[in-house]
DNA sequence: TTATGTGAAAGCGTTCACAGCC
DNA sequence: GGCTGTGAACGCTTTCACATAA
């Protein structure tokens, strides 16, 4: 063991949700030519604080250089190789409704490998060159490209079945946007997006402000905010 | 205060977020015709440990009968007064493209009040009957609803300005699918969905479990799996 | 002097275990 | 007996403060 070229299995899940946002700052920085960066500034275009960002890179290594900040393209190497961003990984989009067509649309870090949708009607259209294939084949188009990242867009209801038959072909990672909750095996990773939940949470946010405007007894006390700009700079203070 | 009607104000963001969850599932018993419920058959249902949800409904109150469960109405009713589901909720939505779109055909606790886009191509077009007004007339739409919730769906670059204007139109709930970090005032509430950030998560997973299966010299160690099926319950057994 | 990297402390959230009530 | 409600223990995350290096 020379130098830490290590990247340390181990990192935090918190952490590891907040890589793909400094890589997409990262990759904006390298289109503006810049070349260095400091923690404070990497941090504020990522809506962190500073020291969580130094604490969330120092999971990976040592990237940085002291008294200067992080080179962009070599943090950017290095991100990408641990996150994954640089391997393209094959996605397979099952239910191409709307946010499957959103999602269809995206292309970067992944490729969308498998269009899949029981609607005959949808059945053969081609999206960005790819055809949607019936739900039917889904075996067929999972298997064949070696996916092992899915995304599941389709009503509520079929959400479970079509889980079962991804795990089944190998799937260890499924985006779901369906609102219940997906039973799956223990190796296999779900994330789950209910954009009906999270128009919720504003709601009960809302609820809540104006349940203070009307007033009761309790102390008025500042709205502490979610999440809020990344102004509550800490450390010892924040260069311009 | 006599009886404890009082929902408390502080409510843990951990357990706001689940609330629509349980939400949701009460609606889905209720259709069932089912009078009561255990917090272990509830749990299982949305996925959480019992413990977890008995925690977080005791923190609106105790609406529960020991003994014996909780009875689908009474807590269904509790809860939509606390999410505040109950009420519809005005949201205008900026941006319609296939996200904007997919939300606008959502209506679930809340009412799509405002439909915006610049393209001139899509200005006109109804959407379940609202019809989609122009960017420029934003201040007009968001003033004549009143809606203080809104939903940003538009290309990175566009979200900022977008955000900038909805505040200053008095909305103080955001939901935005764009990948930058909005800078908006404290009082502002903001949640973040990055779709593509979202599958850059699975790929680090999978980029760990290809790499863990390479088998450098690190211990193999079980993979954690950061969200998997409620089957890990706790507390004494497991009902069926 | 600057800005990173990191132990230590503080803050939250979850799980446990059991008291309390039906 | 059964199940809820909840203090206490535990573990994870964030923040602080400073040692460290350019």
């Amino acid at each position: 063991m020379s130098t830490a070229e290590t990247p340390r299995l181990g990192i935090p899940d918190a952490t590891v949700a907040r890589l793909p946002v400094y890589l997409r700052v990262l990759n904006s920085l390298t289109a503006q030519q810049i070349a260095t960066v400091s923690s404070g500034s990497l941090a504020a275009a990522a809506g962190v604080s500073p020291s969580q960002l130094r604490k969330d890179l120092s999971h990976l290594g040592s990237y940085g250089t002291r008294g200067v900040g992080y080179d962009v393209e070599y943090l950017q190497f290095q991100l990408g190789r641990v996150v994954g961003s640089a391997r393209e990984w094959p996605v397979v989009i099952v239910g191409i409704g709307n946010l499957g067509t959103a999602l269809a649309n995206y292309s970067r870090g992944f490729r969308v490998v498998g269009l899949v949708d029981p609607d005959p009607g949808l059945v053969g259209t081609r999206i960005h060159g790819l055809a949607i294939r019936d739900l039917a084949e889904l075996e067929d188009v999972v298997g064949g490209s070696g996916a092992r990242i899915a995304v599941v867009a389709t009503p509520a209801e079929a959400a479970q079945p079509v889980a079962d038959r991804l795990v089944r072909l190998g799937v260890t990672s499924i985006l779901t946007f369906a609102s219940t909750v997906l039973n799956v095996p223990g190796h296999v990773t779900v994330r789950r997006v209910d954009l009906g939940q999270e128009l919720a949470i504003l709601a009960f946010h809302e609820h809540r402000r104006t349940e203070s405007r009307a007033g009761t007894e309790t102390a008025p006390s500042a709205v502490p905010a979610l999440v809020s700009s990344g102004t509550g700079n800490t450390d010892k203070g924040m260069g311009a």
